[in-house]
DNA sequence: CACAATTATGAGTAATCACTCAATTGTCCC
DNA sequence: GGGACAATTGAGTGATTACTCATAATTGTG
């Protein structure tokens, strides 16, 4: 039974310097304690006391606990896009590889800062309202960027493009998540020189033709 | 702050049928509510309720809540395990591609049962004591397994044979996870089709050579 | 049936949590 | 300096949680 839709917006805008001080406080703080105890676990208590401050404070920018999670997430998605866009039209390179290339190394390069809140925030987040649609609309995004990437581009020979950049695009996230976060990581220069094998290996359609030839009921 | 290791044994060994019911009644609600609420929102009190017992019942067979989730997770470990092994010797394919489908089709058939839960158990499980150390031991077989298998094809044409096990290996879990659990999800025949596509496609090599043709800094 | 062992019950407890609010302190500007 | 407003404080509140334990019901056994 997920909880109603939650207000996400601050209470109060900060009119100080020192007020606005405060609240990037809170967010810094919040960002390591939900990366080190996870989001149930975080208590807004435990952030006020990292970031110094008390928890009356904590609570005059940000309504309740889900606020400071949706903001971080928000300023991730921003930063995603931003960094995204770069690959708008003039410098598009010519090669598969190397459009692929730029896909796997922005996903990656989005993930290096904070692997582990970000995948706090991915997997432990609440998944309601508005920040859901905000992710999934993100998530959206970037398939149809893929897609119209790999759509106008001869070397990409896949029956269903559509399926194919879904699949690309979900691949990639949680590898990502689970690679760059994990505990004897892969290099990421070696990872991402894989990930862009493996994908434009899978889009270039290198399996000989799709035909299964092994019977389905084992 | 993880908390310290506990116990995960039950406290009292069941005698009469009785008993062994109840313990499997608490299983069953247990899957369902943690499938639905997630972990720290799935309370024992509900699970309880579901199960039709009182929440003392459940105590006397399990000393905390971690140790539910750990039974649970121990039985997905060993179903997984008596799936995964009869690709042991004899009937091995001979082509790459049937090889990994395998492989693919095993993980897929996972995970099928109960995506939530699944999704629930790798994802919000207190990583933390004896029921990390077990899901790590499983996926280091599966990497093993993997490389065991290509390691001995003559198909097979990556650098690092290692490296490759890990990240096809790694990818897998997952994308399954995220694919077969998300709302409109792909069709699991077509999911088996692509992602053998794609495994099969990396372990060849299908990209002309490892080079990159894209100088790293942007 | 009698009696002991096993199992089931659920109100109660201590801890923890998100969040409030009356009081205090700091800042701005005349 | 002084008054108005902004910002900070932290003990406190009510809700929720995992878990206990004294008591009651059920079962196996002779």
């Amino acid at each position: 039974m997920p909880s109603e839709p939650r207000r996400l917006q601050p209470r109060k805008q900060p009119r100080q310097v020192r007020a606005e001080l405060t609240r990037q406080r809170v967010l810094t703080a919040a960002a390591h304690i939900f990366a080190e105890y996870g989001y149930a676990a975080g208590t807004t208590n435990r952030i006020a006391e990292r970031a110094r401050i008390s928890i009356g404070s904590l609570y005059q920018y940000y309504p309740n606990k889900d606020a400071i999670l949706a903001e971080l997430m928000t300023r991730h998605l921003h930063s995603v896009r931003v960094t995204g866009t770069y690959r708008d039209q003039s410098d598009l390179p010519d090669s598969l590889e190397d459009i692929i290339r730029m896909f796997v190394r922005t996903k990656i390069e989005n993930h290096l800062d904070d692997p582990e809140l970000l995948r706090i925030m991915y997997e432990q987040a609440p998944r309601t309202g508005e920040l859901l649609d905000r992710v999934t609309r993100q998530e959206q995004e970037m398939v149809d960027d893929l897609r119209d990437l790999i759509d106008r581009h001869p070397e990409v020979r896949v029956e269903d493009r559509d399926t194919a950049a879904r699949l690309a695009t979900a691949a990639l996230g949680p590898i990502v998540h689970h690679l760059v976060a994990a505990p004897n990581s892969v290099d990421v220069t070696r990872l991402e020189d894989e990930l862009t094998a493996m994908i434009t290996g899978y889009l270039r359609g290198s399996g000989q033709g799709g035909g299964r030839t092994t019977p389905r009921s084992a």
